[in-house]
DNA sequence: CTCAGTTTGTTCTCCCGTTCACAAACTCTT
DNA sequence: AAGAGTTTGTGAACGGGAGAACAAACTGAG
C-alpha cells in the first residue's frame, strides 16, 4: 500500500475545492456547448465567478491538467473533474416527503442529466400512495430498507415537515444511507460518518434581510453625515 | 456620530455568524414553545448543533445578553437576536419564475412565519398569468418595477431556468432590488453592493457524491489492507 | 458576609482558506 | 535556435474563523 501515495493524488481535496468543484463543471459544460475547446484559467475563473488564482490553485489538487502558455482543454478537464466528484457514474437517490418542495426536487432536471436518478419518492401518507410524480410511483415509507438495499442506494434527500425529519434521518442511517440532503428546516443529529448537507430557505432569507437592514442603516448614517 | 460607536454595538458581525444566527433564533422558539424560559449556552449550543463556545462568542457581538452563573432568557435573546437580523419587521419577497420550485416556494410557511411576505409572483409566461398560487396572483413579469416600487421590496428569488436568470437579475437591479436569493443553476453577476445568495442543487448532491466515494474507496482500501 | 459552584464573555492559539507573486514551462515569431 | 510573450502551478504571506482555556461575574448555601 506505501505506493499509493505516489501512485493516487494526495486524497485531501479541501471541503471548500470540494464545494466549487460542481461549479467549475458545470462552467466547463456551458463552454463545451458554445464549441469552445480551450481556456485559460481567466476565462474559466469568470464563467464560474471566482477568482483565477484560486481556481488554479482547487485545480492544481486534482492534478496537473493544464498546459503552461496555453491553458486547460474543456473536454478533458471536464470529464477528469467529472471522474473527482464521482459523476461519471450513476447515484441512486431516494427522496422522502412528496409535499410541495419534493415535487419540485422529482421533477428537477438538473439531477436526472448529473448523473442522479431518482429511484423511489417516498411519503408516510397513505393517501399519497401509487400516485406518480415525474414517472417514479409514490410508496409507503416503510418500503425505505428494502428499496435501499435493491438499488445500492447511498443519498437521501429529505423534504418532509421539521418534525418528522430526526425519524426520517434515522430510518435513513439505519437503512444503510451515508449521505443526506436536508431541506427539512430543522438540526439533525446523525451518528458519526454520515454526511448532512443542509439547505434552509427560511434561513437564507433571513441573511439577506440581515444585510438589507445593515445596507439601510449605513445609508442612513451617510446621509446624517451629508446633512451635518 | 463619535457617540455611535459607543452607543451602537461594534457593527462587524462576521459573516459566519450572521449565517448561523438564525439557526439560533430557531432553536430559541422551539425551546419557547417547549415552555422554557432560561437555557445555557451549552443546551442552546445543542439544540442548534455548534459548539457551545462558538455559540458564545457569536452571542457577544450582538452585545452581552446573558447572565454569568444563570445563562440566557429564552424571550429576551430570542427578541434581539431577530431585531439584529431584522426579522421583527415585515419583508415583502417577489418570486419570479412559477414553476414546479416556484410554487413550492410560494406555498412554503417558514417565510411567512419569519416576516417575509410574498407580495408578487411573477412570470413570463402568459398562460401562467391570473392564475393564483398560494393566494397571491400570477402577474407579468413586465410588472416587476411597478411592484417593487409599490411594495418597497428589496428582496427578490429566482426560480427560474439558467437561461433566464441573468436578465431577471439584471431587472431585479435596475427596479432597485438589492438582495437575491437565487436557485437557478447559473453564475449571476450583478454591481458592487448588490447581495446574491444561492441554492443549488444539484451542487449540493454533487457535494454528497464526492464524499460517497471518498468513503466507499477508504474502505476498499481498509479491506485491501486487512486481507494483506 | 464568605465561600463554593456555575456559567458567561473574552483572550489566545491554531488551522484553514484566500490571495499575491513568481518561477517553470509552453508557444510562436523571427 | 533564441527570445518574447503567455499561462500554469505553487510557495509564502495574510486574514478570518474555530476551539481551548480562563478570568470575571453571578447564585445560593451556610
Amino acid at each position: 500500500m506505501s505506493a499509493r501515495t505516489s501512485n493516487d493524488h494526495a486524497r485531501d481535496i479541501p471541503e471548500a475545492t470540494v464545494a466549487r468543484l460542481p461549479v467549475y463543471l458545470r462552467a466547463l459544460i456551458t463552454l463545451a456547448e458554445q464549441g469552445i475547446e480551450t481556456c485559460s484559467s481567466e476565462e474559466l475563473a469568470t464563467a464560474a465567478g471566482v477568482n483565477s488564482a484560486k481556481l488554479r490553485k482547487d485545480l492544481s489538487y486534482l492534478g496537473s491538467y493544464g498546459t503552461r502558455g496555453v491553458g486547460y482543454d474543456v473536454e478533458y478537464l471536464r470529464y477528469q473533474i467529472a471522474r473527482e466528484i464521482g459523476v461519471t457514474q450513476d447515484w441512486p437517490v431516494v427522496i422522502v416527503g412528496i409535499g410541495n418542495l419534493g415535487h419540485a426536487l422529482a421533477n428537477y432536471s438538473g439531477f436526472r442529466s448529473r448523473g442522479f436518478r431518482v429511484v423511489a419518492l417516498l411519503d408516510a401518507d397513505p393517501d399519497r400512495h401509487d400516485e406518480v410524480v415525474a414517472g417514479v410511483d409514490v410508496r409507503p415509507f416503510s418500503e425505505l430498507e428494502a428499496i435501499v438495499v435493491e438499488h445500492g442506494v447511498a443519498i437521501g434527500v429529505i423534504a418532509t415537515p421539521a418534525l418528522a425529519a430526526q425519524d426520517v434521518a434515522d430510518r435513513m442511517v439505519d437503512a444503510g444511507i451515508t449521505s443526506i440532503l436536508n431541506f427539512a428546516p430543522t438540526v439533525l443529529s446523525v451518528p458519526d460518518g454520515v454526511d448532512v448537507r443542509k439547505v434552509d430557505l427560511s434561513i437564507e432569507l433571513q441573511i439577506l434581510a440581515y444585510h438589507v437592514q445593515r445596507k439601510a442603516a449605513a445609508n442612513l448614517v451617510q446621509a446624517e453625515e451629508d446633512s451635518a
